[in-house]
This record gives structure tokens, C-alpha cells and sequence, in this order.
DNA sequence: TTATTATGTTCTATATATGAATCAAAGGAA
DNA sequence: TTCCTTTGATTCATATATAGAACATAATAA
């Protein structure tokens, strides 16, 4: 990660990271899980999960991703199996598109 | 971050990020938007970009939150304005809860 | 109150994700 | 077709997120 210079990020980014972290936490309360015991069915350590209860951004989606997931959390669909239904739906629409963008020639308009 | 061992994720996780993955891909073409366009607007590289695309669960949350905003992906609530609510009224609750999680002590019952 | 557990916080070593560069392959326009 | 652009897929150097430990603080039960 070369040439890094402390990322931005949107006040929706944090606002839907701390959201999401503050759902976790009252998930875990009411699952009546310890934050270690939380952490080791998530495979990762205390100190992440803290992390990403605070709504840390810098955390790995998986990470984030598993440990909703365990506490009952469901991104985007309600029912489980609509999300692989949306998943195919919207990789076949994928094959339906041109496979890249481009727009209008830049080079032409420029030099003549 | 010693002792890695590659980390499992569930099938759940998996198929979530890849769906956002998707998301974001459509939505990009949809926006008529290159993969280095985005990238730059995003602040990240277009390498990251593509492993986002792609599902991949090591990402960075706050990249991929940031890639699905600008693309127009509202995360976990339609109107934006929701969001900050829901997360102002989790955070009441929070406060009314028991500040931390404590089951019956097992000591005591272990050892006589 | 006291004892015990959970949570918060900081530190360090290291595994690894990221940015950048490169090249190949594919796609779209003319 | 030929050109130009976009995308896919590597590789590498390094910035950094993570695991783990240690300790302090807070909170619950008795």
C-alpha cells in the first residue's frame, strides 16, 4: 500500500458504519453473547470486534459481514434465500450489458 | 496480525458480498462510469476496485461503503435521512441497556 | 460493600491488503 | 478489418490492519 495518504470518507459511509456497528452491539446484548465469545465464533479477535462495533471503516467487509451475520443481522434481504435470487438476477442482466463503458471519443474532438 | 490462519467465511457472507459486488458493477455501467473513474472519485485504486466488483471479503469496509454511495447503492435504508434516525434511536437504546453482558456465575457452580 | 467478569484501551510484531506498474485480452467505434 | 479504450490479471514494495497480551476501568452479582 504504497504512496497511502489518510483516506476520506463520505458522512453516509460513516454514518451507515456506525449504524451498522451499533445494530452488532445491540444484536450481541440481546443474544446475550460476551464480545469474546462473539469474536471466536467470528474467527477474529476482541479487539476487532470492538473495532467494528464502533464503526471503524478501515475493518474488512468479511469480518464486519460474518459477525452480523452470526448475531442475526441480514444485509439487504430479509429472507435468506432472496439474496442468492437477487444475486442471480442480477449477474444474468450483467451478461445482457455491453461488457465496458465508453463513451465518446476523446482523442478525436481534441487534436485536429 | 500474527498467528493468521486464513479465515473461513459462510456461505451467507460470501454470497452478500458478491451480490454487492454485482451491484456496484451494474450500477457503474449504469452510471456510464469507468472502472478508473470510479476508482478516483472513490479515492482507491482501480485494482481495489475490481477485487470490490468481484465480492472479495478483505476489502476494506469503508471502500466498498464509499464505491456503493457514490454509484447510488443506499445501504440499509431508502431515504438517507432514515439512516441517521435508526441509528440515533439505537444508540437510546443502547443506553437503556445493561452495559455489559453477564450470565449466571459459573465459579461458583464448578467448584465445591 | 467485595469479588468477579466484561469491557475499554494501549502497545508491539507481523501477516497482508493496497497502490502502482505492467502486460494481455477483450470490446466498441469507425 | 484497424485503432483505441476498457478491463482482467499479474507482480512487488510497503503502509497498515490485525492478533495477542497487558492493564485499567466499569459493571454486575452476592
Amino acid at each position: 500500500m504504497p504512496k497511502s495518504i489518510a483516506r476520506t470518507y463520505s458522512q453516509y459511509s460513516r454514518d451507515a458504519a456506525a449504524l451498522l456497528g451499533s445494530l452488532i452491539r445491540e444484536a450481541r446484548n440481546e443474544h446475550k453473547l460476551t464480545a469474546q465469545e462473539l469474536a471466536d465464533r467470528a474467527g477474529i479477535s476482541r479487539g476487532l470486534l470492538q473495532r467494528i462495533e464502533k464503526g471503524n471503516l478501515k475493518c474488512e467487509i468479511g469480518a464486519v459481514f460474518e459477525v452480523a451475520t452470526i448475531v442475526g443481522i441480514k444485509l439487504f434481504e430479509a429472507d435468506g434465500n432472496a439474496l442468492t435470487k437477487q444475486l442471480h438476477h442480477t449477474k444474468e442482466k450483467l451478461t445482457l450489458m455491453p461488457k465496458s463503458v465508453r463513451r465518446k471519443s476523446r482523442k478525436v474532438i481534441d487534436d485536429f
